[in-house]
DNA sequence: GGTACGATTGTCT
DNA sequence: GACAATCGTACCT
């Protein structure tokens, strides 16, 4: 197994950290068992310098944690129904995080199924992890991992440097697509912050941002 | 105290 | 391709 990233190695720039991070492996251990999947598509958000980070409009109780020490987790709940999980970056104060949109199971397929089966979601292996919500119920990331540090090698969860192929350690980096953002709408629409490996069956489609509904006069 | 809306997904047409 | 589900949060009054 390859060694876990350290926290100076969370501590840069997301849009430096998305991109390295596909290949590395997360693992997640609980009573019922572990599960690592290897990631394959990622989003960077830079926090307060981000119209689409959670982050922009400043710190609440709910992203205290991209606000706090790199290398942890930030974990959020969607329209009430999906949890999405991400890994906080540096520069301290920026606030910055990487969504985790993707990835592939590489251990413990039967309790990621298991999970699957249990959250009513996706009917394929290569669907287990299509997408964040996806990927958080296989990985068994549920709200209460908010703040949890992936830089512990003992710990709940830890993230992994990918692996470099003992054939060919000096070969170039494998190949990385770029585009935008899924779901994204307004100013951060068109940034290219959303990095994924080329050819990978496991990465989410791209879906532009709803269309919201004319919006209604606010109150006469 | 009220309300609009979302870093998504599954289902239906 | 369109839309409903569903609830906490942020922002407004």
């Amino acid at each position: 197994m390859t060694e876990p990233l350290d926290r100076a190695w969370f501590d840069r720039d997301p849009l430096d950290v998305a991109p390295e991070l596909l290949g590395a492996f997360i693992t997640t251990s609980a009573d019922d068992g572990s599960v690592t999947l290897r990631i394959t598509e990622v989003e960077a958000y830079r926090g307060a310098q981000d119209p689409a980070s959670h982050a922009f409009r400043g710190r609440t109780a709910r992203n205290a944690a991209m606000f706090g020490a790199p290398g942890r987790l930030y974990v959020y709940r969607h329209l009430g129904l999906h949890t999405c999980a991400n890994l906080v970056c540096g520069p301290v104060g920026l606030a910055g995080a990487v969504l985790l949109r993707a990835g592939e199971v590489t251990d413990g397929l039967a309790l990621a199924r298991e999970r699957r089966l249990r959250a009513g979601v996706a009917r394929t292996d290569v669907e287990l992890a299509r997408g964040p919500a996806r990927l958080a119920v296989a990985l068994g990331i549920e709200l209460g991992a908010d703040g949890t540090d992936v830089t512990d090698p003992g710990g709940a969860v830890v993230v992994r440097r990918a692996a470099v192929p003992a054939a060919a350690p000096t070969a170039a980096a494998p190949a990385i697509d770029v585009g935008p953002r899924v779901g994204v709408g307004g100013d951060g629409a068109l940034l290219p912050w959303r990095f994924w490996l080329s050819g990978e069956p496991t990465v989410s489609a791209y879906r532009p941002a709803q269309r919201r509904p004319v919006r209604t006069a606010r109150r006469p």
